[in-house]
This record gives C-alpha cells, structure tokens and sequence, in this order.
DNA sequence: CGTCTATTTGAATGTACTCAAAAGCGGTGG
DNA sequence: CCACCGCTTTTGAGTACATTCAAATAGACG
C-alpha cells in the first residue's frame, strides 16, 4: 500500500526501518471521489498531499469567475498550496479531484514535529521545493516566449499519459488558451 | 557594510553574535559594471548572490536569439539559477548587471559547509524559495488570466521603484510583450 | 558632436478571443 | 437498452489584442 510513496521519498532521501515505520505511523489516508473538493481557495490548506492514485488540479478562480489550472498531480506528485500551507493562512488556490483518487497526506502540525524527528523530512521537502520552484520558473519562461500551439505540445509531452486522462478544456486552461481555440490548433494537424 | 543582508537574514532567522561573525567570514563580496555577467547559460551557477546595491537581471534566451527576463533583482533580493546551483549542473539562465552592483555571494561549497555549522540557514534558504515558489506561482497564474496592461500595473505595483532604473525594453520582455507595444499602452493613458 | 540604441508612431498582419449554433458524448432514469 | 439531459467539443464569423516591419524621433554615451 506505501510502496509508491515509499519509493518516492527514496528519490531524495534513505530512510531506515525505524523512520520508515514512524513516517508510516504519521501518515493520514483518505479516498475522495471525481469531483471533490480537497482544499478550497480561502480556507487554510491544512494539509500536504500525495497521490497515490488518480488525479488533482490545482486552479485559481479570477476576479471574472474564471477557472485557471496551474498544476496537475497525477500519480506519484505532492500536491499542496505553499504559501497557505507554510504560514497557515488563507489559500489563493483551489484543490479538486478530475477524477477518483487515493491520497495520502501530512496535516500541517504533524509536519512539523516529524521535521523535528526525522530532519532529512526537511531536506525532502526543501529539494521538493526546489523543483517546483524551478519548474514554474520554466513554464513561466516558455509562456513568455512560446505560442500556444507550441505550450500545447510542451504540455503533452511532460505529461504523455494525462492528455487521455482529462478533458481538453482542463488542457486550455492549463496552457492559457480557450478550450475554443485548443480544438481549433488540435484540429488543424 | 553589512547591514542590508543582516537585516535580511533577520526576516526569517535569528542569528547570535558568534554566528553572525562566522557567516560574515564566509561572505564574499564583490562589485561589478553594468552589462557585466555574472553567470552564463551553460555554466555552473557556483554561487548564490545577495545584491547590497544595483540591480541584476534573470534571462533566458530562446532558439530564436530572443531574450526574455524572468526576474530583476534589486537592493535586498538574492539571485541565482536555483536548478543549476543546486544540482551543479549547466545553467539555463544567464544573471546580469543592469547598473553598477556591489554584490555578497556564498560559493556552492561554502554554503554546503555552513549548513552543517549552523543549520538555521537551512531553514532560511528553505523559506526563500518557497517563496520564490510562490511568487512564480502567481505570476503563473496571472500570465494565464490577464491582459498585457494589467501585467504592465502588476508590474508596477511589484517594482514601484523600479520602472525609473530600467529600460522599457527589459520591462516588455519582462510581462512578455514586444516593447512596442508597451510604448503603446503607456501612450494611451 | 556623432554614433548607437531605445522609443515612438503608423500601417498591415497574425494570433487568439467572443459569440453563437451544431454536433458529439456520457451518465441517468424509465 | 434506449431516450433524454447536460456538458464538452467542433465549426464558423466577426472582433480584439498584440506583433511585425518600417521610418522617424529622442536619448545616452564615448
């Protein structure tokens, strides 16, 4: 049952049986259905996500009630707000299922005592950090320099299996287009 | 001398006497010309700066030969290509003088052996880039929702002091516009 | 003072959006 | 199992936002 997020802990850090038990311990599991709502923008996001299996996005809704989706966590990927979840405040973002999911998760205030207890916790998560950090950076750099058409195949080809997974107007979102003008590229191939 | 990057640590961490004197000994310290570069894509970003005075620019440039400006760094914010500084592989970015800076810096492997010597440090790196994570998660968030001017008065209201120091063109690149246009939507106001 | 670069202005073009209508698809209930 | 409803995708026409190219003007720097 903790094979995938076990193996995904040792991507960045070696954990013994002890700290692997207690890490075990710690970890809360829930199952949500299609639809659901993880986290909504306003409330304090409580809690650091990991999919187990399924599939979340993670969108921010404008000030003209406009949906726009900045991260998708399939299998394998945390899913959380920053900046609401470090300083416990209000979250920008919103959390929802695009389809039937498995998460496990750390609740804030247990965090931080394992931060305390296993510090290479706290290693984890900064190189965690770290790549996000870089990969918006990244995406950030290609919106400013790319075409939609272009944005389009960077997203299927970082993600090759989700294009099947999700509906294109979740895709136009996620490149910053209209679902109108997505079916319009998809169509002149 | 010091006073501009104490005050920063004292944002986050609270460092005593004896700290404070064994990071100053470890603190290079440089100064450097306009237009000079402090870190080429395809280098090994070998140090992370700190900008006590001036202002840096982050840029990529694409296949075309196009430059786009992914961040400015004034007085009181640090600068470096996180991916290639982290992993000590070739940057992406390239980091350059957009004035005359007096810059501080940490090499890669001093900043390695002062995170074993006082661990805070750790800490406070942590929360700089979650922060960063953060900040480019908005901007994210705002490229896909919003038109060019209302990118331009983000930009404005980020940098009040900035817009007086550089050139149009950077700005343009910066929120992803051709500076023709920008000259455009400034006339119209 | 002259040169080089940045900015402005204007016209033509292209990229992406809005609005509207039709077609497709998935789930639900009879 | 089929019919219906609601939502997504497609298609088309007209429009708005932003770009390119070109030329003129302004500014910065040696």
């Amino acid at each position: 049952m903790h094979d995938l997020i076990l193996s995904n802990f040792a991507m960045h850090i070696a954990l013994n049986d002890m700290e692997t038990r207690h890490i075990k311990l710690n970890l809360e599991y829930k199952t949500i259905k299609k639809n659901e709502v993880l986290l909504n923008s306003g409330e304090v996001c409580r809690n650091i996500y990991f999919v187990n299996k399924g599939c979340l996005r993670v969108f921010n809704t404008d000030a003209d009630g406009l949906q726009h989706n900045i991260l998708f966590c399939p299998e394998n990927w945390w899913c959380v707000d920053i900046a609401s979840f470090s300083a416990q405040n209000p979250a920008f973002y919103t959390i929802e299922a695009l389809e039937d999911c498995e998460v496990f998760y750390f609740t804030h205030t247990v965090l931080e005592k394992l931060y305390e207890e296993i510090p290479k916790l706290e290693r984890f998560f900064r190189i965690l950090t770290q790549n996000g950090f870089n990969l918006y950076q990244r995406r950030l750099t290609s919106n400013l320099s790319k075409t939609a058409e272009e944005r389009y195949e960077m997203f299927r080809s970082l993600y090759p299996a989700l294009e099947q997974r999700i509906t294109q107007k979740h895709i136009a979102s996620y490149i910053g287009i209209t679902p109108v003008f997505l079916s319009m590229i998809r169509a002149r191939k």
